[in-house]
RNA sequence: GCCCAGGUAGCUCAGUUGGUAGAGCAGCGGACUGAAAAUCCGCGUGUCGGUGGUUCGAAUCCGCCCCUGGGCA
């Protein structure tokens, strides 16, 4: 077993099969680091991998929740503890992917020890933030807690709401709680990190490709299904990329070639902000811009090994 | 062939009585320590179909030509 390997990429960038190869070359496994692919529901729409896939290395956390679980980055890197235990336990070489950036950010730097906020404070948080509006309710958390609202983007409510439900719960500011971050879990400097980069051109054309094969593939029933559990349209889960558009053509607002398109953009703003992430915060990352990265992949891993 | 209506940003369109053009969508850049496939911020990217003319000055007025719809033949 080598040092773990984490591999992240903007939607469609081909991780999961790349992690996969490395899994099968080192014996590894292939861990979960995507916000939507924990959840069962969604196996088409979040192209989590196939149970055949599945079968040809360990895989963890995917698929594992229901769709109104209440997950966090927390509690992701709580679970991938104890996977990378047993990852060490079994002699794996865990390969962490996925393209939720944020979740590579708390492993990699570390994510302050906030309590999880009662639901009920959220939810007090949110009718404040109706009752008064966003200027008011900056005003008031500005003055009760001038710290944490001086690094908050003051324009953004779910920031806003955040820091307010955070001092409510906990009668401490996030930025307190912020400066007193442990040491993460995985420091850069002992893993292996690989950043794909595709061009874009290259990359919007798969995700092209990728959603009509969705469609060919029946993501049309697996959205009829989660439908009729009747969830929460503000749930996480819910708002998976494309299953916003899908549900209001089967609720018959949307034609398909309109949800389509529709879909097709969203998928492509997500892969942009993915993109604006990894060119922003992981510079410190190898940085593969080849839309074909497998063999420099390998052999790059395996020289850092070495090195390492 | 004739008569209408159009030709302005990648797309759909707006542009008062002439003063070198602006909205939406798309796109691009950015922020981001517990809902992050979320949330939020910033940016107009243009031979105004072409070409002559009138004018100090034309997307706007005039002539001719080209293209696209619709109508009459």
């Amino acid at each position: 077993m080598q040092k773990p390997i984490l591999l992240a990429g903007p939607t469609a960038s081909g991780k999961s099969a790349l992690a996969l190869g490395l899994a099968q070359h080192f014996g590894g496994a292939v861990i979960n680091a995507d916000s939507q692919q924990v959840f069962r529901d969604w196996r088409i729409l979040s192209a989590r991998p196939s149970p055949d896939d599945e079968a040809r290395a360990p895989h963890f956390l995917y698929g594992h929740l229901p769709l109104d679980a209440n997950y966090s980055v927390g509690a992701w890197l709580r679970e991938l503890a104890d996977v990378l235990d047993e990852c060490g336990t079994l002699d794996l070489t865990p390969i962490i992917t996925g393209g939720t950036g944020l979740y590579f950010k708390a492993l990699t730097q570390g994510l302050a020890a906030i309590p999880p906020i009662p639901p009920q404070i959220r939810a007090q948080g949110e009718a404040e933030l109706k009752r008064l509006g966003l200027l008011a309710f900056a005003a008031e958390l500005i003055k009760r807690d001038p710290a944490s609202t001086a690094t908050v983007d003051l324009a953004n409510p779910a920031r806003l709401l955040r820091a307010w439900e955070v001092l409510e719960t906990t009668g401490t500011g996030l930025a307190e709680w912020h400066r007193a971050t442990a040491p993460p879990l995985l420091p850069l400097d002992q893993v292996t990190a690989f950043a794909l980069t595709p061009p874009r051109d290259w990359l919007q054309t798969r995700c092209d490709t990728r959603f009509d094969a969705m469609l060919d593939a029946g993501v049309l029933d697996e959205v009829s299904q989660v439908m009729a559990l009747g969830l929460d349209p503000s749930l996480p889960g819910m708002k998976a990329v494309g299953a916003p558009e899908l549900i209001a053509h089967l609720a018959g607002e949307l034609s398909l070639g309109d949800a389509t398109t529709r879909a097709k953009t969203a998928t492509r703003r997500y892969a942009k902000r993915q993109l604006t992430w990894a060119r922003n915060q992981m510079f410190h990352w190898q940085v593969l811009q080849s839309h074909n990265p497998a063999e420099n992949l390998l052999s790059a891993t395996e020289k850092t090994a070495k090195a390492g």
